[in-house]
RNA sequence: UGGGGCGUGGCCAAGCGGUAAGGCGCGGGACUUUGGAUCCCGUAUUCGGAGGUUCGAAUCCUCCCGCCCCAA
């Protein structure tokens, strides 16, 4: 079976093609290249290389080309920087300028990987592209649908960041480490030998350096016109310079004076204005949630049991569910949840199996 | 130089006679393929300066220095 290996450079990915090697496949390995690196330097450069993220820069292409090389696989890099830049990069400036708190990993897993990138792979008269994602599909066999799971690691678990896959693309996924645990896959690069065995997990934003996050955003055309800072009775206790700055639930970076911790507890991006208030006002019971992809299949039926996680490692909570109209879900937990956020995900599970997951409104 | 107010760690700020809250920032750590996210730990022997009162003062008194507001 002939299958395309998105290849980061990571162990994950790398892991996931040497298993499918020694399963007997005819792996090809693909590396997307996604933002310009004219002028990028190798990471024993200094600050100047730093502008470049810190994932999918040109030492882990390399790292990639390596891990292909070691494993006799041919490797080849697709520029998507195109694509990456209309569809990851376009959403997260339009969001972040719309008082909402990004995902880019949920776009760039639906929209290039399992879009783009799957039809370079249908090109190459590839069955399927597979991720280093910890996450698991299967088939249902009862409803002939594909089910998308959880890793069975549960500190590693990233089916949260893969909630919009349709069927069409789950049908040709594949997840080579989803069944294992972090340990198994750094032991199991170690057995392949791969150069890449002890390399660190990569985390945060991979295209936005630390620290650019703001200057990044007015670099594409965010507003950084201020406005006031107001606390839960409308009282105005401070300015700020752009709502691209902040995110529900951020505590840190709001210059203000306070007996007890602040929070950004809403977003205004009709006024400008930021809301802040104790911890306790992030409470919410429930949420509802917009362009729900039901995974599992039809919208289940209103008082469904499911456990939902409002962001990445969020500890998963107890709710019942109602979908409504236009593909939309009303979500309301057992207990108060802290800090939803609009623009995040709600990913709705039984056990192990995704339900489903939509954006918060 | 008439009247009033204020000077507490890098910033904001509580305390108003009993031996320096808290927030921000900063440093360190945890967590992390979203979040200038969250969480944990640390961060003023000292309160503009000098005297005085008191068992004891950042807190009361005196003078000095520096800001600010109102009135001229």
């Amino acid at each position: 079976m002939r299958i395309v290996v998105a290849m980061s450079g990571g162990v994950d990915s790398s892991v996931a093609a040497g298993l499918l090697v020694r399963a007997g496949h005819d792996v090809i390995g693909m590396s997307m290249q996604l933002y310009d690196q004219s002028g990028a330097q190798t990471s024993d450069a200094g600050p100047a290389s730093r502008a470049f993220g810190t994932c999918c820069t040109i030492d882990d292409l390399h790292d990639a080309r390596r891990v292909a090389a070691k494993l006799g696989i041919p490797h080849y890099i697709v520029n998507f920087e195109r694509e990456f830049a209309d569809t990851v990069i376009s959403n997260f400036v339009t969001e972040y300028s719309s008082g909402r708190t990004p995902i880019p990993c949920v776009h760039c897993n639906g929209d290039l990987k399992f879009a783009t990138l799957a039809s370079r792979a249908e090109g190459l008269g590839a069955d399927f592209v597979a991720t280093g994602h910890y996450a698991r599909v299967d088939l249902d066999p009862e409803t002939g649908r594909y089910r998308l799971k959880r890793g069975t690691d549960p500190t590693k678990d990233q089916s949260y960041f893969l909630f919009t896959l349709t069927q069409d693309q789950l049908s040709h996924a594949m997840f080579p480490v989803g069944a294992l645990d972090k340990t198994a896959v750094r032991d199991c690069a170690r057995e392949l030998g791969l150069p890449v065995a002890e390399k660190p997990d990569s985390h945060e934003i991979c295209f936005v350096a630390s620290g650019e996050h703001t200057s990044f955003l007015e670099e594409r055309g965010t507003s950084a016109q201020g406005g006031a800072i107001r606390d839960v009775t409308g009282k105005t206790v401070g300015t700020h310079a752009g709502i691209h700055h902040f995110t529900v639930g951020q505590r840190k970076g709001l210059g203000l004076s306070s007996p007890i911790p602040l929070y950004v507890v809403a977003l205004d991006a009709g006024e400008q204005t930021v809301t802040v208030g104790p911890k306790e006002s992030l409470e919410r019971i429930g949420l509802t949630a917009s362009r729900v992809n039901w995974v599992e299949g039809p919208p289940p039926a209103a008082g469904t049991r499911v456990t939902a996680r409002i962001r990445h490692r969020h500890q998963e909570a107890a709710a019942t569910i109602t979908p409504l109209a236009d593909d939309r879900v009303s979500v309301t937990f057992d207990e108060p949840q802290y800090a939803v956020a609009p623009g995040q995900a709600v990913v709705m599970y039984e056990r192990d199996v995704v339900v489903g997951g939509g954006w918060i409104d």
